[in-house]
DNA sequence: TCAGGTTGCGCAATCGATGTTGCAAGAGAA
DNA sequence: TTCTCTTGCAACATCGATTGCGCAACCTGA
């Protein structure tokens, strides 16, 4: 082992007889636009490699004003924002980069504080994924010259991209019709014979347009729909909980058909279902806003939206490659049915 | 809006009518210590807020070497990384520090220029969690001077915090057993009649931990142990559907019962279970080595160990804080019994 | 009135990498 | 031989915050 201090170029400058100037063009690059001869280039790499040199990223960011850094903020770490970090980590480091991976607890206020933050470490570019106040957080970046860009829930002064979830709702409300007529349920008949949307804040643009296309594809085959189908304020994992049971209670049973916005919501809700009989569960046809591997295998029928959450991300990409202005692109959510069985 | 070009102390002082060295005092909340006038630190902290300043953050590492980063280091984002990801930054934050995420999908080359770029960042402290070559990555982090912590994977040269795998995986073993024998299986009779373990790398402490009680909790009952019954070559998804597959194959069914490594494995198999009919699923008794809601909603028991995350983390913050010499310190893992039907 | 102590603050060096500018040595041309 | 280019490299200022040091003004008591 070598250094206690940690090795600078001017170190590196004097083992190889040069000067740190010509130390920093070999190292980074830049060699051949500052006319270095080459073997001088080759020595002090070589030199630097067996010293087990390397830079200090803050001299260099400070002295560049660009860092090598990319963020991305989350809500949480749920399955589908863990896909987002894992794909958005890969393709930062594809393009020689650092990923960022923050998680801000849906809290307007951390997400303010985290964007601070960011840009004091002069940040290369953020990714905002389902943030809860785009436009206020985007007016930070601006301000503060950062590229950004929204992935799943949009922005009106930004790139953003989104999953569609209008049609994505429409399909899936379709698919829990289907299957109730199935098995025959005189869907209409009584409040526990339709489909209840639960879960999201339905202030947040994605769980509205889910809201719309839940109610269009329910309304056109029923031509009616009860505001009080609709319970969407949170994402929280125990408010899912304590909605479903209140469901439960209040229709005095599980309705035959269920809308469940996130997996987050999912899980509180099988909280409650779970203390539930077997047959109560069968008799109601879920269907869920986001994939989650294990609902295929649950002791009742499950049909799933997934979020191409490797699209959404490649294009958010693209969007901040091309320095694209605000607009918002859309990605189309595949259906995963029920298995049948 | 103000500033195009970020505003220094510089620009500060001059508004304030002081000097750069004062405005730093009464901005970093040395100014007590510079015998700066409480009066003059107010009214330059007063035109700091006003102004929207917020302070270099490279300049500041630079001059002190130190970040204010705290990174972790996660194999991939499956449910329990995440919860540890979530844990470790509400810690950090609480610190006043910044918690940095990265995961590095078990390759060690990419685990070690992870830690390469992080020091190069002056990165405060790290944690790694279920660290493929942790000894490696200690020696890189002792000579550039990072305190450094493992998690759920132990070092020999560092202070380490570890789930007791070796007793959790003694109880599982002991609860799969029990429901077998519950169920009338005669434990030993045939090969099928007995437990497997599938899953992990037994390269890896935590896993020949595991592997370690259940052989022993196996043995004890039954008095022998057939190699066979070890199937632990890797985490990977793909590879526990296969090895699933591949032991259905060989024993003409799934075995009665099962010791599963891991919730990736878990994931993995289950695609291969998801194939089978249901009678098939409810005569094997499975344990799973790791927590996941949706087990106990499937169609089949499932009993599980859940790693205690929050006291992991809690604790590897305390051994840092004290500059712990290398220790491994253990923490119990929690029974999750399937439930009753 | 003067030595000694306290209070309040500014000067300037520094952290390590970058890049502009300028200088010297050699190559070629006249 | 002298003059112009080109090549190869070093000096030095710079990014913005921190901090050791020192200076002036004021206070206190003798």
């Amino acid at each position: 082992m070598t250094k206690l201090q940690k090795e600078t170029i001017y170190d590196i400058a004097q083992k190889a007889g040069a000067s740190a100037s010509t130390v920093s063009a070999a190292l980074n690059g830049t060699w051949k636009k500052r006319r270095i001869a080459k073997v001088t280039a080759e020595r002090i790499i070589a030199i630097a490699q067996e010293q087990g040199y390397s830079a200090n990223l803050q001299a260099r960011a400070l002295r560049t004003s660009r860092s090598g850094l990319v963020a991305l903020l989350i809500p949480e770490y749920n399955r589908f924002f863990s896909n987002i970090a894992q794909t958005f980590s890969a393709e930062v480091r594809a393009r020689n980069q650092c990923p960022v991976i923050i998680s801000t607890a849906r809290d307007p206020e951390e997400e303010r504080r985290t964007v601070s933050d960011l840009t004091a470490w002069n940040i290369d570019a953020i990714f905002f994924v389902g943030s809860v106040a785009p436009e206020d957080l985007s007016r930070h970046c601006t301000a503060a010259q950062v590229p950004h860009v929204f992935v799943d829930q949009p922005c009106a002064i930004a790139p953003s991209v989104v999953t569609d979830s209008r049609t994505g709702a429409h399909i899936l409300t379709r698919e829990i019709i289907a299957s109730m007529r199935a098995r025959g349920v005189p869907i209409g008949a009584s409040p526990r014979d339709t489909i209840y949307f639960v879960g999201g804040d339905r202030l947040l643009p994605s769980t509205r347009n889910r809201v719309e296309g839940f109610s269009e594809a329910l309304y056109a085959h029923l031509g009616r729909l009860d505001p009080d189908q609709i319970i969407a304020q949170t994402y929280d994992l125990d408010a899912a909980t304590a909605s479903i049971s209140a469901l439960y209670t209040r229709l005095g049973g599980l309705p035959r058909g269920l809308f469940i916005n996130s997996d987050s919501v999912f899980e509180g809700a099988l909280r409650f279902l779970a203390t539930l009989p077997e047959a109560e569960l069968t008799s109601c046809s879920f269907g869920v806003f986001d994939y989650e591997p294990y609902g295929q295998l649950l002791r009742f029928p499950v049909h799933m939206m997934r979020q191409r959450h490797k699209m959404l991300v490649h294009r958010a990409f693209a969007l901040l490659d091309e320095a694209s202005p605000p607009v918002i692109e859309m990605v189309q959510p595949e259906l995963y049915p029920a298995p049948l069985r």
